[in-house]
DNA sequence: TTTTGATTTATCCGTTTGGATAATTCTTTC
DNA sequence: GAAAGAATTATCCAAACGGATAAATCAAAA
């Protein structure tokens, strides 16, 4: 018999990644237990994880790898059709390249979008772990949006650049998962988050943090 | 015989409090054991930090109120001379009350600054629990804040005012972490982010974020 | 010095953790 | 339908957890 949806991988599998993710960016990845991972996924006891995963911090390695394989192959795409122009890119059109990509990359499937939150979590309290799994090309979409945004920045002093790609990693970081908790507030109603006007209006001001006059005289 | 530095509380409480808070900002509140808080402080079993907090989480109330107090007190000092003059604050004004008070509100005594990464963290991953710490008026001189820059942003539309405040507090969470961070960074020298220039920089761009145009026609 | 209280240390406890292992159930294939 | 493999469930376990208590140590005052 032909399957009528062909899985690659289990399907309890992905109900618990998706349980997991939920609940990673909601707590922090030691804030959550294998077992109440378990029981969001619908599964009556913890082995389930220890099952498709091996163990917590492989499923942890996997989400991380899931996310930013989407998000990096989406940038890289979007970067290669805009540097096939004859013009450069603008800053805006990198703004967009930075921001677009990594909302919801998994998927409008997915009722709730968590990406942003857990990897800024991670990223918070397990630097080097997360730093471990990204290395390699997961995140060569980014490298080459901050290298447009160095020429884009170009008459400002070197250490100022540097200075001002920290701030826009944080802010889209902070913004998008800011974001993540609004839309997922139950408890309040959110009609203008989510609106796609709302990250055309957050990339307004990303722009302005890139293009912001520098008004310190000398380093 | 008089004490020669006189102790409202106990040295060693304050010894833990920074140890915890150097622990809990790297690692987060649930990355962090009281075994580990009371080896960093130098104790040799973890009972002290149940003798002089009671409980893990009630160190990290106080913890929490601490930084807010310093803050808030800061802050609300700063408004009050802003407001006595005849002119009303600038953007610039309100953007130095809110991103000085913000950083290092441990004092200079205390090495390493921690204070930003862990209030993020906690924010993010125990959002309620925060909310009702900092409930009554801990938050009183931002929130004052945040009316100055309504009156600042009038001609925007409401909504766009609103969420550009929630753009201006994650921006500002997220760089005032990032810099500690860095700071914290034993691996890499970061000598301009040392810098106070490195704060007038964000000022900068965080006014850029305050004042940007706003594209988008109609809501 | 002795006493008294505060602090530090050592040890114990019940619970929860991540992980491992059987046992059972379900699904697919022959 | 029977067999085989996959998936789920039910336990079990050692380690680690937060917290509590008792013993030991220290410092200040009588």
């Amino acid at each position: 018999m032909v399957r009528l949806n062909p899985k690659p991988t289990s399907d309890a599998a992905e109900i618990i990644k998706t349980a997991a993710l939920k609940l990673f960016a909601e707590c922090g990845v030691d804030g959550v237990t294998v077992r109440e991972i378990a029981a969001e996924a619908g599964q009556k006891n913890h082995a389930a994880v220890g099952y498709y995963f091996g163990s917590k911090e492989s499923l942890i390695r996997e989400l991380i790898v899931d996310g930013a394989r989407i998000i990096d192959a989406e940038r890289n795409a979007r970067l290669d059709e805009l540097e096939a122009k004859p013009t450069p890119p603008t800053t805006r059109d990198i703004c967009e390249v930075l921001v677009y990509p990594g909302v919801n990359p998994s998927g409008p499937d997915v009722e709730e979008e968590c990406y942003n939150r857990f990897i800024v979590l991670v990223g918070m309290s397990h630097r080097a772990f997360m730093m471990e799994v990204l290395a390699g090309s997961l995140n060569s979409g980014y490298l080459r949006c901050l290298d447009h945004l160095r020429r884009l920045m170009a008459p400002l002093p070197h250490h100022i650049i540097s200075q001002r790609q920290v701030f826009v990693g944080a802010y889209m970081g902070a913004v998008l998962s800011a974001r993540e908790s609004l839309l997922a507030d139950q408890t309040r109603e959110h009609p203008t988050w989510q609106s796609p006007k709302t990250l055309q209006h957050f990339i307004d001001t990303l722009i302005a943090v890139i293009e912001a006059p520098y008004t310190c005289d000398q380093p």
